[in-house]
DNA sequence: CCCGAATGTGTACGATGCTTACATCACGCT
DNA sequence: AGCGTGATGTAAGCATCGTACACATTCGGG
């Protein structure tokens, strides 16, 4: 990310530079998202954006896309095989932390309406629901796949979203995931129910 | 609400009207609610409102407030006494119901960050807690209540905020429901799992 | 070398949240 | 009755935002 420092008319490759700066202020403050920021942070003038995103909201979709990517990346790496539920629950502490651990893009991610049903958030989402009803099906094999997938993500979602709003009693990191696997934990405890 | 249509100088009840008005704009269109705009259609000046708010937020958490209050209401009707698993279906539907119908209204009450703690918002917020907690500690007496109703809010609540993004694969009323209800039977067929 | 296309700049407009200074009304006290 | 004081609404202004438009600069192929 330095090796001509020049302050050139041509940035050379501002649409990566601008999305990597969009990135950056949405990691740190989890406020709104300012085109005009961004513009600032890769040190070129607000109209410059428009060159290479035709709006805001094309920009986001880049970014929302990059995030759903992340989310991806992260659990696969938590739980390759998921095959006990236990590993479910694996995954649902990293769904949560990844929610937490940045949560301007998350919200990002989902709190917009997804306008055009082919833009890149919409794919990359369509790809996380692929991924959970892929594993959840590999848990649970006898199971209607489609309905717990639907299930298993609502709930892991839900607990992410209740945690980054407050809704929940809110703790240190320790506290979210032992209430996160508790919450697991007793969804499953009801298989030993009448 | 008619009894006197004098346009008077001092507007009888301007707090009230302003709250109407807001409900009223939120229900119409999803986008943002504007200060300005609720102004505009209480038919007042565009700093009338900072006579009766704080500023925004303070309006937004009234309105969030009430919303609780709604959604509360709407559960209550739903299921007096849940008992059954059944019961605790046709709340889920009730939820997501409500999520889809007032989606500015949801997103308002959900999707901002509490700010401070003890703001009416959060009350409101923490009764509905209060509320899953206690129905759902009577449907499974047996049961870890507290995790299990976290997990039963998350899912709900993951379920209809999916849908209100357009996550999952949405249609009419209808196939919500159903999708609905087929999620949450997914997860009670786990009771006969190994 | 030079011209067109690609890329970035500057200016401008309307909208927003919010502050500050001011105008107008309503009611109680004398 | 009249008046003043506080409640209430208005007007003007600031900083910010998204974005449309015209212009400037630069790069690359003939």
């Amino acid at each position: 990310m330095s090796t001509s420092e020049k302050p050139r008319y041509h940035h050379g490759d501002l649409r990566a530079a601008l999305l990597g700066a969009a990135m950056d202020l949405l990691e740190e403050d989890d406020g709104g998202l300012s085109l005009r920021a961004v513009a600032r942070r890769a040190g070129v003038s607000a109209t410059a954006p428009y060159r290479h995103f035709a709006d805001k909201d094309e920009l986001e979709s880049e970014l929302a896309a990059q995030g759903f990517a992340d989310l991806g990346h992260r659990l696969a790496a938590a739980a390759a095989q998921p095959a006990t539920p236990e590993d479910l629950a694996q995954l649902a502490v990293n769904y949560v932390r990844f929610a937490l651990d940045r949560p301007a893009l998350f919200r990002l991610m989902f709190g917009t309406p997804c306008t055009t049903p082919e833009d890149a958030r919409a794919v990359a989402a369509a790809e996380l629901g692929a991924f959970v009803l892929t594993h959840v099906s590999q848990a649970f094999p006898q199971a209607d796949a489609e309905a717990l997938a639907t299930a298993s993500w609502s709930l892991v979602h839900g607990l992410a979203f209740l945690h980054l709003d407050g809704k929940l009693p809110s703790g240190n990191a320790e506290e979210v995931e032992a209430r996160v696997t508790a919450a697991i934990t007793a969804i499953l405890a009801l298989r030993g129910t009448a």
